[in-house]
DNA sequence: TTGCCAAATTGGTCTGACCATTGTACCAGT
DNA sequence: ACTGGTACAATGGTCAGACCAATTTGGCAA
């Protein structure tokens, strides 16, 4: 089976909100300049002022704009007030280097993830549910000619697991932006399952701690991701 | 000068997402079951549906809900899917432990700090802008009748000097609604602000490793942070 | 200079209508 | 019994135009 994915459909007011977001993400509104009149803006973009507002709206929500009666809309900061929501798309419209931003946020995953992880070890929990998610991506894996896609989500389901046994909301929350803006990053995410094999590596030794955590010691674990980290970074300046 | 800030406005369309986010983070709305209608939610609101459609697109901007044609507007499970930002509502709202929350935030922070620190260690960007912010700190700290506000804006500027400084796009998304989530959890910033000199030994610690990273070894900052947040849960668990 | 006022601008809300998609139930054909 | 099609109802998305409310701006008078 062919594995068939859910197409993407898209609303006027969410195309509006991707030409605004690109335009603010790449500089050209300036952060403390102010957005046309959604009257004018509406016009621009061939749309009425009640889906240009929902669009705005989407924006306001996110940390890019902020709205005010009377005054207008102005350009923020995205840097200090927007949501991690848009890191996905810092590496396709940012100004910023994207190999720099990819570091970044592989030392992000790091840092997350040794927090996580020293909570795992403090509380101990049935470590099951995140086997069984490595075993599914073991199997995902080695199968042939699996996609890009089927790794990445399959990645993913083991973080989703691994936060679920941490059973933390406010680390739940933190991780899984910077997981999913690491697995949406095009040249990132090609780096990071270029070698599926040592992912598969990777988790068995996270497993393996994770069900004996008085047999290997936290930072082997660490110091394996940073070495994965680092090749990853130079496979994607080496491609450039 | 008695330190007046603006008062807090409110449009109706916030009103109501303020309650519908209430209700969700409370559990009131299970993930996976279908919002009443807008149609519906409108007149139970008083509101037109363009209002609560305003609402509810902010909503689900955070990741809150999901808005599907013909389907309706399901919940989702907020801990996977959504939005930083509401970090700051889960210390009042969420049926989670308030202090687990608090402690969870703290272990965050430190976790984040620890990496950005290494990255100012690395780069060796120029001090005089956190520098500033500290000495501003502190200026506040030991004024008269100083008001708690007052503190955790000071705090808060240190913190944004600190990104600044590090230059990271990814960091400052990161670090800053977790910093504002903190700075807005009631019991745990009184908490942290509860003997303001200590703020100000721990601040004045870190300018003088920014400012000569040789001379003091990073752990020890952490080591400082730690103990400081230990005391802080401490305080808190001990006023309940 | 200060304070007030009127007008223009701009975002917020309302009204009511229609379009587009989805889910459901029913029905015909196999 | 199963498949595929169809009509219908429910629901979110968009449109149209209007009015309300806050802000800014500039002029004017004390």
């Amino acid at each position: 089976m062919p594995a068939l994915r859910p197409v993407a459909k898209s609303t006027a007011a969410q195309a509006c909100a991707n030409q605004l977001r690109s335009a603010i993400l790449g500089g050209e509104y300036a952060p403390g300049s102010r957005l046309p009149a959604e009257r004018s803006l509406a016009t621009m973009l061939g749309v009425t002022r009640v889906t240009l507002r929902t669009a705005l709206t989407e924006l306001a929500a996110h940390g890019l704009v902020e709205q005010v009666q009377g005054r207008g809309t102005t350009v923020l900061d995205f840097r200090r007030s927007a949501s991690l929501e848009l890191l996905s798309d810092l590496g396709r419209v940012t100004s910023d280097d994207p190999v720099a931003v990819a570091r970044d946020l592989l030392a992000m995953r790091r840092s997350l993830a040794r927090t996580v992880l020293e909570h795992l070890a403090e509380h101990r929990p049935d470590p099951t549910p995140v086997a069984r998610a490595i075993q599914s991506f073991e199997q995902t894996a080695f199968a042939p000619g699996v996609s890009l896609d089927d790794l990445v989500a399959a990645d993913l389901a083991i973080v989703a697991a691994l936060l679920d046994a941490a059973d933390s909301t406010v680390f739940s929350m933190c991780f899984h932006p910077v997981a999913h803006a690491l697995s949406v990053h095009p040249a990132l995410r090609a780096a990071m399952f270029r070698t599926p094999a040592d992912n598969v590596l990777g988790w068995q030794a996270l497993l393996a701690w994770l069900q004996a955590p008085e047999a290997t010691v936290l930072p082997t674990i660490l110091d394996l991701l940073h070495d994965r980290d680092v090749q990853t970074i130079a496979t994607m300046e080496s491609g450039r």
